[in-house]
DNA sequence: GCCTCGTCTATTGTATACAATTGCCACAAG
DNA sequence: CTTGTGGCAATTGTATACAATAGACGAGGC
């Protein structure tokens, strides 16, 4: 699957992403492999991730659409992503080693040294934050835990809310991550979930307060 | 999709959770499309499907082995489905229609009448019970949280646990139901929430208690 | 005028052939 | 005896041709 089958995927997706396939639009395998310059094999491999993801919709009778994320839909995958993040939190708090611990600390100080600045690099935080997160994941120890959140944390929604971040959204997202390590060195599950959930939330309405009554996804690209 | 695609999923599952084929096991497509007598094309959608479902893995350079489920895995999947179906029950709860409220009575009214007797039809109860969580589910307005549990409730599980179930349980289990329809009733999502998550963790219990020590999913089969 | 049925086209499902990649094993050199 | 390297075999990735199917459109009957 190395090359056209993710090259497949990765177009279709920014296609989608970038509002030039518009919500509710036909897809077509043929067009798409031809847009892409590959095969439909592959294309039929990305229309089945990008169901899974909820970015495309098949009718009955399996055919593709691109489907239309509403300010209700984000925050729907919000919600989910705060108690299933926060849930993750919680046993990630219960399980965790010095070496996790360690790597975190890491992670977020070169979060801390992105946004430090008069301007911040927000493609350095929006990588350690990633990464951030995925450590907590890894420290959850539950595969099944990996794979659902895997399909609920839009790396575009994310990105389109640190756009619009200012110092102070950056700096108390750092600072909420160093409460995550507190609770984390207290190996205390409950405050982790806690504080997870909030920073998801609070991650959320930055989102809707700068995407509020466009009505699509798809409109909000900076 | 119709034809062959879901022959081979049905099959493969089929042939992992029978133990036919071993926790370990590489899955080689082509062996594969010749034992479900499909073509590779098939056999590479049902791979995919099943990997999702976390029934099979895939190794870096993408070669697939069944995955060994031990109870802990079993255990986590319970435990995420009884705080992710715990969550759909309240947004159910607060979502809730006479008419769909109805239509929860009649199916556990449908389970009671598959159970009352001295021998409880556990293909009735099964059957109806399905219906029921299904239909809470569509009452929680999420398709992400659909699509979410779609994956982690694995009926097989939910089928070998009911095989172990007697009159007391088949009946615990219709009271919790009843016991939801009250929450319904009165849009109380806290209790329905409280309820819903209680009753998984019960079923998980019972089916524990049936597979404790045996280690490996596919060993449990009546 | 509207409904229904049939055909026709667009689109997806399946099979197969071929290319590329990976893992394995043997053989030789140190 | 160990280790590295080369080539061979097995397996997956991709393309394409063909089959099946669903949806649309038009013609004919009521």
């Amino acid at each position: 699957m190395a090359k056209a089958s993710e090259r497949a995927y990765d177009t279709i997706r920014a296609m989608i992403l970038s509002g030039e396939l518009s919500s509710g639009e036909q897809l077509s395998e043929e067009a798409l492999a031809e847009r892409c310059g590959v095969s439909r094999t592959p294309v039929r491999d990305a229309l089945r991730r990008l169901e899974a993801e909820l970015l495309v919709r098949k009718t009955d009778s399996q055919r593709s659409f691109v489907a239309d994320w509403s300010l209700g839909d984000v925050a729907d995958a919000f919600e989910l992503r705060a108690m299933i993040e926060g849930y993750a939190a919680r046993r990630a708090a219960e399980r965790m080693d010095d070496r996790t611990l360690e790597r975190l600390r890491a992670c977020n100080s070169a979060i801390y040294a992105a946004v430090r600045g008069k301007k911040p690099d927000v493609n350095e935080f929006l990588k350690h934050n990633r990464e951030f997160h995925e450590l907590i994941l890894e420290a959850a120890e539950s595969p099944r835990l990996t794979s659902l959140l895997g399909t609920l944390i839009e790396q575009p929604v994310v990105w389109r809310t640190a756009q619009h971040y200012g110092h102070e959204a950056f700096n108390r997202s750092h600072s909420e991550h160093e409460d995550l390590l507190s609770a984390f060195a207290r190996g205390d599950g409950a405050w982790a979930e806690a504080i997870m959930a909030g920073h998801i939330r609070r991650a959320y309405h930055a989102y809707a307060d700068a995407h509020r009554g466009l009505g699509s996804m798809d409109r909000g690209a900076a």
